[in-house]
DNA sequence: GTTCCGAGGAGGGCTCTCCA
DNA sequence: TGGAGAGCCCTCCTCGGAAC
């Protein structure tokens, strides 16, 4: 259910209710297409022992036809354990072209694809519908153990599903303050924390309580008194102390968490299924992708051929052009 | 019917002003 | 003097109208 707002013929403001509908495909359905898919790549075994597979969710938000969604995705994650190499691939099918099998076995399967803001409320929607499909995975897991193993993707749905804030002073995940993101020596110390000790962490206090999927951030626009609240029940010193400093030592305490970690946010207990699951904190090719454009744009004048020369021209003009990034 | 563009929203932080 | 809130900044996302 969602709410938006129309102006009638008159210039009256009503806020009016609506309802959409997201279309989720079950993992024990995708998982049946995977094997189907993967067949060929798969390392045979001798034995009977159970095997696992670790699966890697990716999701995003996307305007389609003015309309705005979030499409998640779900591969297999590549274990030579599991599957054969590209030189065993080559060896076992001679007749074939060479193949990446890693490639081929990571390739992803749409998993939901639904109407959403990018609020928080609206992506929490999907979330108890997430914990259930896990939780029927689990049940009806064979031979096979499927763990939910991985978080990848953008910046600001890695936040969302670490339950960390969007932007600010602790915009990172690995709670390096904004302004020590340079201080290379903090970051190579710092140890990420678990998705359980970030639970730990939210927990700690008392406003935590407060959490909802309708209201899943307990620590904004706190007043004065309710800061003191929290920071006494974190075993914190309040005295003396006016409503900016603090605020400053609750935010250096939360260091950028504001709720659960998304798969916990409902009361089912998941950490049988999500022990292992990690949000990391960064995202390679976002993060590499000046170094990239830099590269692109030096490389020409150091190529002497011209033919190279005019070729890369156009592969760096087609790449980078007029963008501000790529 | 689809794509592009740009103003505005979401969620954060900082600074300034008002007022008790 | 200090709390509360307005106003502005940031990035990424949203969404309605214009253009094709």
């Amino acid at each position: 259910m969602f709410k938006t707002n129309r102006t009638d013929k008159s210039g009256t403001l009503t806020e009016l209710d609506y309802t959409v509908y997201g279309r989720m495909i079950p993992l024990t359905k995708i998982i049946q297409h995977m094997r189907e898919m993967h067949k060929d790549y798969q390392r045979e075994t001798e034995t009977n022992e159970t095997h696992t597979r670790h699966l890697r969710i990716w999701h995003d938000h996307s305007d389609i036809l003015n309309h705005t969604y979030i499409s998640i995705m779900v591969s297999t994650l590549y274990d030579t354990a599991s599957f054969i190499t590209d030189e065993e691939y080559r060896a076992k099918y001679p007749e074939r072209p060479p193949a990446d099998v890693q490639a081929m076995v990571e390739k992803p399967f749409l998993y939901v694809l639904g109407q959403s803001s990018s609020s928080d409320i609206d992506q929490l929607s999907y979330i108890p519908v997430r914990v259930d499909d896990l939780q029927n995975l689990k049940a009806q897991s064979g031979e096979v153990r499927y763990v939910m193993r991985f978080f990848s993707g953008d910046g600001p749905p890695r936040q969302f599903e670490a339950g960390h804030q969007r932007g600010g002073n602790f915009a990172c995940l690995c709670g390096i303050p904004s302004k020590d993101h340079m201080n290379l020596d903090n970051a190579f110390q710092i140890d990420v924390p678990s998705s359980q000790e970030r639970l730990k962490i939210f927990k700690e206090g008392e406003l935590w309580k407060g959490f909802s999927l309708m209201r899943p951030s307990p620590f904004a626009n706190l007043k004065k008194q309710d800061i003191m609240r929290e920071l006494v029940a974190r075993s914190h010193d309040t005295d003396d102390k006016n409503k900016v400093e603090l605020q400053e030592e609750l935010s250096n305490t939360l260091r950028g968490i504001q709720r659960p970690p998304a798969m916990f946010s409902t009361p089912k207990n998941v950490f049988d299924l999500l022990h292992d699951y990690e949000v990391p904190p960064g995202e390679p090719l976002h993060d590499i992708t000046n170094v990239v454009q830099n590269l692109i744009t030096e490389l020409p004048y150091h190529i002497s051929n011209p033919d190279t020369l005019k070729d890369f021209e156009k592969f760096s003009t087609a790449t980078i052009g007029d963008k501000n990034q790529i």
